[in-house]
RNA sequence: CGGGGUGUAGCACAGCCUGGUAGUGCGCUCGCUUUGGGAGCGAGAGGCCGGAGGUUCGAAUCCUCUCACCCCGACCA
């Protein structure tokens, strides 16, 4: 290798989407497939944006009012059989954990010890409606204890046929909320509250645009009533469900007992919700904004807002421009940026297509040339070396909050475009057919009228595809689509 | 679970058809020279060739069986 190869990375998404996709995390150093299949061990640059996405989030639930709990990971598998759709939507995915001792076998190596065998099954959490269910049924008695909502950050198990790393893989972390009220009208109000509180993070803080919708039946959440969703659109035009929001109507009040004397001194059964996004979202910012080079992390959650590198031509600069990064570093961290000093041994061109595959958003760069001059050179991510620029220091600590923001607004209108040029509006089963036979990559939008009747799924089942939502601004429409 | 592909050094691969005891590039270690967009030279370290059987004097190579991973589908956040 003399020069630099093209890009950064290979394949490019041109030339294979799915492995240019692993690539990027390989390149960032965000994850790695586990010895465990399905599973993924999160790398600390990659665990930095998952702690970032918590704490924002975290912070907008407890502003409306959620506090945050912890149930176990294991659920008896009786409660899992409580809801009759719901087992039906989880059963075939779940891991059962049948003892509780090993022992060695005759073979010499440890197995699961004959006589330590469980009574009663336990399943590993694929989402926790039933057992937390099982503790508001003891919470709730009177209408007094409504709304009572609650939140846990852990992980869940579901089995998958086919994992894909940070997008669907057996393991993977998540919050759940499960909110309880009174009335349906409560219940139905939260359940879009939760959802705008989705919609405005991924917009927001991860420079996704996001469709908000409702799914249509057949897509909704085993055991739901209503399920909305934001989805969002990946640069190869497959949909992303990036969030859900569920109205689970009184199915799990009833099956799990959640009772309580309401203001008319009646009895009756609580209307309740659940909510989440995963790390899943990882994936989605990976594949809504990463170029042929590797990651571009959106500000607002990445783990280095602002990289810099040194550039030391001999021993005895070294001192000074270390303190002079020392005094930046002090002005950029008194307005709570984010920054990494790369002052490891490595070459200056290393470094820079390290930062560049990591996708820190702001890179700068101090050499003698600033120390002198009482400069620095900095240059956008996602603008590449030809915004590379100079200014003082001073100014550079007055615009960097600016730089960020214009850095999330760029993402966030790349995206959008991007999407936008690929929405269709189709007027016709026949004009949605043609379209994806022609192998469009994208949404196409319909009169939601169309999708009962054979041709629908025929036509669906043929192309892979489905359909997303039906949009909360356009009810009478629905987005069709191929999606992870 | 079906169809396709791949397992050889940390990573990417060659070697396999036509068996003879393992190689290239990057990375890593050490030294010197370099250093503002992926450095150069020199010297090193590192692999029971995914696993188990079999054929053979001899297997990375041939045969059988397994396991893992990737891609495409069905299922799903």
């Amino acid at each position: 290798m003399s020069k630099k190869a093209k890009t950064a990375i290979t394949p490019t998404r041109e030339e294979n989407f799915p492995e240019w996709y692993q690539q990027v995390i390989k390149a960032a150093d965000m994850a790695e497939n586990a010895p465990v299949r399905g599973c993924m061990t999160i790398k600390p640059y990659g665990y930095a944006v998952w702690e970032n996405m918590q704490r924002i989030f975290d912070d907008r639930i407890k502003e409306l009012g959620v506090q945050n709990a912890y149930f176990p990971l294991l659920i008896p598998l009786e409660f899992i059989s409580r809801e009759a759709e719901h087992v039906e939507g989880f059963a075939k995915e779940c891991a059962v954990v049948t003892h509780h001792r090993l022992e060695a076998g005759p073979d010499g190596k440890l197995q699961p010890a004959k006589s330590a065998k469980l009574e009663e099954p336990y399943v590993i959490r694929p989402t926790s409606e039933t057992i937390i269910g099982d503790a508001m049924a003891r919470w709730i008695q009177s209408y007094r204890d409504l709304p009572m909502k609650l939140n846990q950050w852990c992980n869940v198990m579901r089995w998958e046929m086919r994992p894909r790393i940070f997008l669907r893989t057996s393991e993977f972390l998540w919050q759940e909320g499960h909110n309880a009220f009174e009335n349906e009208e409560q219940a139905r109000d939260d359940t879009h509250k939760m959802l705008n509180a989705y919609a405005e993070f991924a917009e927001n803080s991860l420079a996704i645009p996001v469709i908000r919708g409702e799914k249509t039946a057949d897509e909704r959440f085993p055991g739901a009533v209503m399920t909305l969703t934001i989805e969002a659109m990946m640069q190869d035009g497959k949909a992303l469900q990036a969030g859900t929001s569920h109205y689970l109507g009184q199915n799990f009040a009833k099956s799990c007992e959640i009772k309580f004397q309401s203001r008319e001194g009646v009895e009756e059964y609580a209307h309740t919700t659940s909510w989440g996004i995963s790390t899943r979202l990882i994936g989605a910012l990976i594949m809504s904004h990463a170029d042929d080079d590797g990651m571009i992390m959106p500000p607002r959650i990445a783990p280095h807002q602002v990289g810099i590198i040194p550039i030391i031509r001999n021993d005895a600069d070294t001192d000074e421009i270390m303190s002079y990064i020392d005094d930046l570093v002090a002005k950029l961290k008194a307005q709570g940026i984010r920054v990494n000093i790369d002052d490891s041994e490595g070459r200056t061109g290393d470094k820079m297509w390290g930062m560049i595959k990591q996708g820190v958003p702001l890179r700068v760069e101090i050499g003698g040339r600033e120390v002198d001059e009482g400069t620095l050179t900095h240059t956008r991510r996602d603008l590449g070396r030809d915004s590379k620029a100079s200014c003082s220091v001073d100014e550079f600590a007055g615009s960097v909050q600016g730089i960020l923001d214009a850095i999330h607004d760029e993402l966030y209108r790349r995206a959008q475009t991007l999407r936008d040029e690929n929405i269709k509006d189709v007027s016709g089963l026949g004009e949605l057919e043609a379209l994806f036979k022609d192998n469009f990559a994208g949404f196409a939008r319909m009169d939601v009228a169309l999708i009962e009747g054979a041709d629908y799924e025929r036509i669906t089942k043929q192309h892979s595809l489905t359909s997303r939502c039906m949009p909360l601004d356009a009810p009478d429409k629905v987005i069709v689509g191929k999606a992870y």
